[in-house]
Formats: structure tokens, C-alpha cells, sequence
RNA sequence: GGUGCGGUAGUUCAGUCGGUUAGAAUGCCGGCCUGUCACGCCGGAGGUCGCGGGUUCGAGUCCCGUCCGCACCGCCA
């Protein structure tokens, strides 16, 4: 046998047991007349003994490990001496018989070990070293657990998983995408899926009626902290369901996740919240609800005293940072000149602060009184200690936007956003379009075959842009993870949908025909949802990054640095292609 | 496409106002050590300061360009 055991495994009960384990030399500690081996494995680590006056030849081997090693070990379970509480094979050591060295490592370019000295690139580099690491191991077994748990949930309510092809058609709308060059029909393209979307539509056509997959989507845009090119869902689908029942069955596998994965038992239903709401209150379609720090409108109040900036605004708005009066003039200029980055783009900041006394101490005293003050205080539910921050600007929208990232910023400097308390939420009722400045048109906020709520669908001939969407987004802690909508079921609304996006009915039938045709032969009510897996993960697992659960992931500039991928192809590949490259031109 | 931060020993970083031979920790190599577990002690090796140009008597340090990494904006139905 290989191996009898495990490094994880060991325990005092198997004191006097005759093992064989097999691992990597975390580390070899030599005492000169004894070698202490810690041998590690996906399961744990396990400390070997060798002692030079029971085989001074063996302690000698042992005294040349080098870090990496692959070894095999032979020898008797005992109890410690001196016993190591901090691991959990601690109370056992193996004494070694005999030793056989599998294979050799070079030095490795980091530490394996769980607060490696690696930064992150190289430790993308050598990836496969990084997953010997016990955080990455981990943040991997939780993803495997929670596929495990979604596909018991989904399966417990009659979903099927199809999988549906890699190489489809390039789409307009949405995210550019990767695309295939076919070598069978030269000067043709397939592309990768963006998601499933229409091809899990025409399996609620086929029937199906209950339609799952976990499957990787592809979307050529730049990269963020928590977005890749290749990316996993969780992509379901329903026949004969209305809005409600979707909600709920997916509610009630994110409570299923957080009670298998996380322990956690959530009883109340989550909040749903219009969008028109999250837009108001926290400027943000996925708002961060561990905290309240809701946006209060001083239009009323501020407008009108002199004040030029409040006085041309459009918008005026501030959050009430409670007990956080004791921020000095530093912090808060720090705070202007947050959002005052060109990512942000605010003008500046109005400060108030609530004494203990209750009068309230603003940046703009001499164009309010007192009396003025104090109604924006009660406003804004302010209480003595409480730090009132207000932007405004002549976009509203905007101006709620920058809002949106100095609540978070706040929210963050005063430790409100635990990574170890979560607030879920949906978001409903999201606009079926919004106005794109550079295509000059209305798009999709979801996407083209999202059905209009019922009642707004008189508005699509006169006033599309006011127009609601069946559609909705789970929202945890800021963070979507997951969304959906009711699709279009009627060929006649889905030609209608594609002439308000700008498409003319042949165009829409190069591109759509397959679904619009397939409307034509019963296609059920139906809608779904898509949950993005490696969020979810990183959530559960508390990752800034999704990188950090995903075993291979792309850099920042989409690269995989450790095959060196995307790279440039043989000529003989491109002539098979028919593709010839273009010199850019100097600049 | 844009903004910010970073790039110095295998690794993680420090390096003052531009000034002598570029440092620390850790890792690595050698020696000592029989109860270590971040073992300890002694010794040693290890540098294209990302790359190119400029300013200067003199550049790791200042300027310009460029490449790479990270975060973000745009983008992501």
C-alpha cells in the first residue's frame, strides 16, 4: 500500500500503529542527533521523528531533505513528549523505520505556507504551488462543497442539468465576445457564450420545465478585483412560474447555502427593494444593507440661503455618520479628497458636526442659521455626536453615485461592513431600458428578451424609457450575486422589444430568428435567474478577490501568467485559419 | 481608452535633501546542536535598483518615455 493514512488524520488513538504516509517536507528541523520531518498533504501535516542512535543512516537522510520533497514514510504512531496544541495531529509524531524519497524540488520561489512571503504574481506563476497553501486549498473545497449543495438543492426540486454548447453564434448587445475562428468554414466565427441565456429559453420551449446548469460564461471586457473573462453561473431556468416563485426558490437555496455552507439559519424573507429605492436611499442598484446611512434629499432645507453651490444644485444629499463627530479637520479633508478622486468626481464635501450640546457646527455657517441647522439635523435623524456629510451637484444621478461611494467609504472607516455579518436583499422592479450616450439609443438594462411588467407595457409606444422590467437581483453585502427576470414568451412583444432597441425586423431575425421562431411553437410563460458562483464563494469565504477561489484565474489584464496564454499563433495555424494579422500602425 | 499606487537580493520590504562600498528580515549554502514545532547558535554566498533616454560633477532617489503588476473609472445586456 502507497499510503495507510493521511497527514490530517493521526491521532493519539492510533498510538502503536504501524503507518506509511505520504506527502511534501514542509519543513525539516535538525537537532544533530534528531531530525524533526513535518510531512504535508492536503489533509494536514504530520511531524516524523528520526533519531540518529536508532539509524544514524535514516536520521541522515532525513537531515538532507529539502523543502518540497516528495516522501514516503514508514514507521510507529506515538505519543509526544512534548506535545504541539496548535495542530490538530499535535499529541502523535511518527518514528520513522525507513524513508523513501519519491522525488526531489527545487527550492520553491515563496513559502508554502498559510501567510506565504509570495506576492501575488508570483504566486499566479506557480499557481500549482500557491494550491499547496491551505487558504487556497480551503477556498477550493468550499467552492467544490457549494457546487455539491447546489446541485443537491436543485435537484431536491425537480431541476434537470443540460449542458448547453461552448461554441455558439456571436450576439449584438451585451459584452463583446470571445470569439473562434472555424478552420471548416473559413472567415466564420463562433463565440463563446456570455451566458446560456437564449439556449436555456429554448429548453423551456423543448419542455424541460425545470432547467439547471453550473457553467462557465465568457465576457471580453476589462478585468476588476471581482470580475474574470471566464467566469462560473449557476444558471437556472422555469417553465409556468411568475415572478414570486422565483424568488422564493432561489431564496430559498441562497438560505440552503447559507445554512450548509456557512452555518447560518436565515428565517425572515429578504427585503425587496425597488430599484427606484436603492437608486434614492443608497445610489446604487446593489447597495451595502449591514448598515443604514440612507441617503436624506436637503433640497428643501439648504436651497435658497445663499449658498451659490447648494443654490444651482440639482441635487443635494447627505448621510448621517453616526458618533462619528469626533473626526478631525484631517480625516475629513481626507474624505473630501476621497471623493473628490477623479473616479469619483465630486466638487466637494459640506461637513456638520452634532455637539454634545445639540447645536450643530457646519463648513458652511455663514450662510445658514442655527434654526436652519438644526431642521437639516432632524432631518437627518441626527443626534448629538452624529457627523453629517452632504455632496450635491448638478446631476442628480451622479451626485447620488458619489453618495453611493462616500456612504461606503464610511461605512468602511467605521466598521460597519463585517465580513462575517450578511445582509441580503432583492432588488426588483429595474428599468427595462436605459439611455446609451454613445450608441444613441435606448439598450437593454437586462437583456432584449426580459419581459415589461404587465402594467407598464402601454408605455412601450410612449414612453419606453419609464418602462419596468420583470427583472431582479439578489444583492449580499453590496455584492450581486445573482439576477434574473420573466422572458418574453411571445414572438409578436419580443419583435416589438428588438424594434425599441433599435433593431430593424430583418436585422432582428439574422440575429434572434432562431428564438423568435421558436416562440411560435408553444413557448411557455417562463423566467430564471443566474447566480455568479465565484462570488458567491468569495463572499462566503470572506475573499477580496474572486481570484482567490478560482484554481487558475486570469491577471489583471486577462492573462494567465502561468501558461503565458493568450500568445500568438504558428503562421500554419493562422493559414489554416485563412486569417491573416494586421500590422498596427505606428503612432 | 483613462486615473492612482507600486517595480531595489530567491522572497517581502527599507533606502532621509541627489552624495562614500545599496541595507534589513526571511529564504538559500556550510558548520554546531537529542524534544523541536516560526527551533536556536556561528559563518557564508546572493543586486542589470524593471527597461530606455534625459538633467547633473554625481541618479535607486529628479524629469520624460516604455513595459509589467495591483486597485479603480469607462466598459461589463
Amino acid at each position: 500500500m502507497f499510503r495507510t493514512n493521511t497527514c490530517g488524520e493521526l491521532r493519539i488513538a492510533n498510538a502503536g500503529e504501524e503507518v506509511t504516509l505520504a506527502g511534501w517536507v514542509q519543513r525539516v528541523r535538525k537537532m544533530g542527533g534528531m531530525t524533526f520531518l513535518d510531512l504535508r498533504d492536503r489533509y494536514g501535516i504530520t511531524q516524523v521523528v528520526f533519531d540518529s542512535s536508532d539509524d544514524a543512516a535514516l536520521n541522515d537522510a532525513a537531515s538532507h531533505l529539502g523543502r518540497e520533497f516528495v516522501a514516503q514514510v514508514n514507521g510507529i504512531v506515538r505519543e509526544r513528549e512534548s506535545k504541539n496544541p496548535n495542530m490538530p495531529t499535535g499529541d502523535v509524531e511518527i518514528v520513522a523505520k525507513s524513508l523513501n524519497i519519491l522525488n526531489t524540488s527545487e527550492v520553491p520561489p515563496f513559502t508554502i505556507e498559510d501567510n506565504t512571503d509570495g506576492g501575488d504574481d508570483l504566486r499566479m506563476k506557480y499557481r500549482y504551488l500557491d494550491i499547496r497553501r491551505s487558504p487556497v486549498r480551503k477556498n477550493l473545497e468550499l467552492r467544490h462543497k457549494m457546487t455539491m449543495e447546489v446541485r443537491r438543492y436543485l435537484d431536491s426540486k425537480g431541476f434537470l442539468e443540460i449542458e448547453t454548447p461552448m461554441l455558439v453564434g456571436s450576439t449584438p448587445e451585451g459584452a463583446r465576445d470571445f470569439v473562434v475562428p472555424s478552420r471548416m468554414n473559413q472567415g466564420q466565427f463562433y463565440a463563446l457564450p456570455q451566458s446560456p441565456q437564449t439556449l436555456k429559453q429554448l429548453l423551456m420551449v423543448a419542455g424541460i420545465d425545470r432547467y439547471f446548469q453550473i457553467v462557465k460564461c465568457f465576457r471580453d471586457e476589462d478585468l476588476r478585483a471581482d470580475r474574470q473573462p471566464e467566469f462560473t453561473q449557476i444558471d437556472c431556468e422555469m417553465s409556468f412560474i411568475e415572478q414570486n416563485d422565483i424568488i422564493e426558490l432561489f431564496e430559498g437555496m441562497a438560505k440552503h447555502l447559507f445554512k450548509t455552507i456557512r452555518g447560518i439559519e436565515l428565517t425572515e424573507p429578504f427585503p425587496r427593494m425597488p430599484w427606484a429605492d436603492a437608486m434614492k436611499y443608497y445610489g446604487s442598484d446593489k447597495p451595502d444593507t449591514r448598515f443604514d446611512m440612507k441617503f436624506v434629499e436637503l433640497m428643501d432645507v439648504l436651497k435658497g440661503h445663499g449658498f451659490s453651490v447648494f443654490d444651482n444644485a440639482a441635487y443635494i444629499g447627505g448621510i448621517n455618520a453616526k458618533g462619528a463627530a469626533h473626526y478631525t479637520r484631517k480625516q475629513i479633508d481626507q474624505l473630501t479628497d476621497y471623493v473628490k478622486r477623479s473616479q469619483i468626481g465630486a466638487k466637494g464635501m459640506v461637513y456638520a458636526r452634532v455637539g454634545e450640546d445639540g447645536t450643530v457646527k457646519s463648513s458652511v455657517d455663514k450662510f445658514y442659521t442655527q434654526e436652519v441647522l438644526q431642521e437639516m439635523a432632524r432631518k437627518m435623524d441626527a443626534a448629538p455626536g452624529d457627523l453629517i456629510l452632504i455632496l450635491s451637484g448638478d446631476d442628480a444621478m451622479k451626485t447620488r453615485k458619489q453618495l453611493c461611494e462616500l456612504r461606503l467609504e464610511m461605512g468602511r472607516q467605521l466598521g460597519l461592513r463585517d465580513k462575517n455579518k450578511f445582509s441580503c436583499l432583492w432588488v426588483v422592479d429595474f428599468p427595462m431600458f436605459e439611455w446609451s450616450d454613445e450608441e444613441q439609443r435606448l439598450m437593454a438594462m437586462h437583456h432584449p428578451f426580459t419581459h415589461p411588467k404587465d402594467e407598464d407595457i402601454p408605455m412601450l409606444d410612449t414612453d419606453p424609457a419609464a418602462v419596468r422590467a420583470d427583472a431582479y437581483d439578489m444583492v449580499i453585502n453590496g455584492v450581486e450575486v445573482g439576477g434574473g427576470s420573466i422572458r418574453i414568451h411571445d414572438s409578436e412583444l419580443q419583435a416589438k422589444m428588438f424594434e425599441i432597441l433599435g433593431f430593424t425586423p430583418e436585422k432582428a431575425q439574422e440575429q434572434f430568428g432562431f428564438l423568435m421562431n421558436a416562440f411560435k411553437f408553444g413557448a411557455p410563460p417562463h423566467g430564471g435567474l443566474a447566480y455568479g458562483l465565484d462570488r458567491w464563494v468569495s463572499l462566503f469565504a470572506g475573499l477580496d478577490s474572486i481570484r482567490d477561489c478560482i484554481a487558475f484565474p486570469k491577471n489583471n489584464s486577462g492573462r494567465d501568467v502561468m501558461l503565458d496564454a493568450p500568445a500568438a499563433l504558428d503562421q500554419k495555424q493562422l493559414d489554416e485559419l485563412a486569417i491573416a494579422l494586421v500590422e498596427k500602425p505606428a503612432k
